[in-house]
DNA sequence: CTGAAAGCGCTTACAG
DNA sequence: CTGAAAGCGCTTACAG
């Protein structure tokens, strides 16, 4: 196959623990016999085998990413704040979308686990017993991300989605609306589903508002899905809301695609704000008004804080959460 | 640290040549030492070290991906192809990226390298001499994907772009327009770039339309860019083109944007035609036109190719040029 | 500063 | 069908 270490010792009439020490710069190693093995490396091309070096040292120098979804638009951001980090420490990541299926999801932990990962970055959205079972049982260092399972020990980076949801509420209702709808997700998803909820509907109760039942529908995230949401909002509803609020973009752009087929107009007859603020949020017309999260720095924290816990392999839980702000666009029209 | 084989092996009373025997499932052994086995397996936990069988059998079971662009709204999509495929086989698949910088991406082959990856899928612009070393050198299999490397060698999935460039002029020309503008890519980057712009060219020179030098600008294939390329023609030009060929959505998403800025309507005053297909092209209104390119197929093709390569080990040059089609939304007026 | 040797956790001829 | 042993390509005490 290539040329491995025996063969550069060899050739430099060396050892290869010599030849070891240099590549590693782990051990002095007399000028003349390094020199003689740079020279040597140089001409064979000779690059260390990291799976025997993984096999000696236990670490594989690999990061896995396990993602229910590539297509929300967050996914390259995440990965790009990822990859940042990572390749500052020599790492490589490796990418795996469970699709949201908790099956798929478990095998590529085991597949994780047995290609000896040094951590793992798991945005997932259920933690179930099998999940408990196998971090317990492996102790694979991990880091949750946009999410937060309490009680599963682990790690995580996420923002405050009940304070972020109760920000967007409360800045339509600075707007002077009181009729807001909204799409939210589904609750089995904590982070995103529940608490952007909860945060709606703490906003609408500490303002004397009612939450009215047939103004919140639930999607799943997609555009589609906030688009079906909406016309069911519309069709269900007398008296229309003022103002929406969708648990994300791609929700908003389904609301906004829909009242637009409607004939209403965005921000005249109804105001739209969205969550995430990913790129999309830009380029619809008219723009949108949403709460940005910085996905790519969630992802560099997200290393961060799996790094420490490879090294020092504490147990202790520790977290990050990232800010997050509402940027006004054009989808919302203060109300007179 | 883990379970290991020795210990399966120690547990169930016999040796570790069994062991590796039912885990791999390589040769007979009797039912009740295979029962027995099992039974350990399951209750330890065992999961074999894929660095120790990826050192003694030579291969990683990791394919990796270099890419220049994660923000190109393409990405998400090949990733997922890739991905598909991958997974069938369970392989897994380290992604990287290069930022476009030549230095980045040899620095990441050679990591590539370091790593044992069994292959690689290469998205690169440029192939540079010291590529062509390290192919040559190392050669590790590799296909490039939204490339074609001619004189590299390397096998490549794509699809034909200047055909497809060619039949979206042909289209605008088939619209009645003559008056036709171009965003296009670098001439460096010979596929989206250089061949795009080819197929423009042939397409108005077939048609017996002469390019008008002031008409063409190029773009890097970002929104903005799209959209400072369309403000030049916009100053530069006494007359208007009627319609502009965009080498690629987004740039075409900037050239909307520009005349929406410019209260040149769409298409009523000019029509605007992209390429990819990407989803914004969906979301953006008026809807846009363009050549629609399957790039998750493009990803599974090319794990499929890389995958032949791999077993076979041929260094035969093969391809696969993936169908493209034009779409037709909201973007391209019929001029009467 | 240097080298011989053990060992990381597997797979696989080889012998039985 | 089974096991003892060699060996994959490294790192790292240990001895000198």
């Amino acid at each position: 196959m290539g040329v491995t270490i025996k063969d550069v010792a060899k050739k430099a009439g060396v050892s290869i623990a010599s030849v070891s020490r240099v590549i590693n710069d782990s051990k002095p190693v007399a000028p003349e016999t390094k020199e003689k093995i740079l020279k040597v490396i140089k001409e064979t091309g000779y690059k260390p085998n990291a799976m025997a070096r993984g096999l000696k040292k236990n670490e594989s120098g690999l990061i896995g990413l396990i993602t229910p979804d590539m297509e929300n638009g967050t996914f390259a951001e995440l990965v790009k704040g990822i990859e940042s980090v990572i390749e500052k420490n020599s790492m490589n990541l490796i990418v795996s979308n469970s699709k949201g299926e908790i099956e798929r999801e478990l095998r590529e932990l085991h597949i994780f686990k047995e290609q000896q990962l040094d951590g793992i970055i798991f945005s997932g959205v259920k933690f179930t017993k099998k999940h408990k079972e196998y971090f317990d049982r492996y102790k694979v260092p991990t880091v949750v991300v946009s999410q937060k399972f309490p009680g599963s020990g682990l790690p995580y980076v996420d923002i405050d989605n009940y304070k972020a949801a109760y920000q967007a509420v409360d800045f339509l209702i600075k707007n002077n609306h009181q009729q807001i709808a909204m799409v939210r997700g589904p609750f089995y998803d904590k982070s995103a589903g529940k608490q952007r909820y909860n945060g709606y509907f703490e906003a609408l109760k500490d303002a004397g508002l009612k939450v009215n039942s047939s103004f919140v529908k639930e999607g799943n995230f997609t555009i589609k899905s906030g688009y079906q949401a909406m016309e069911k909002i519309l069709s269900e509803n007398e008296m229309l809301p003022t103002a929406v609020f969708a648990a994300s973009d791609r929700m908003a752009i389904g609301v906004l695609d829909c009242c637009l087929d409607n004939n209403l107009k965005v921000p005249e007859d109804i105001s739209i704000i969205g969550f995430d603020d990913i790129e999309l949020a830009t380029v619809v017309r008219p723009k949108l008004t949403t709460v940005r999260v910085d996905h790519s720095k969630l992802g560099e924290k997200s290393v961060e804080l799996l790094l420490n816990k490879i090294k020092k392999n504490k147990d202790s839980e520790s977290f990050y959460e990232a800010d997050f702000e509402i940027v006004e666009r054009e989808t919302v029209k203060k109300l007179t």
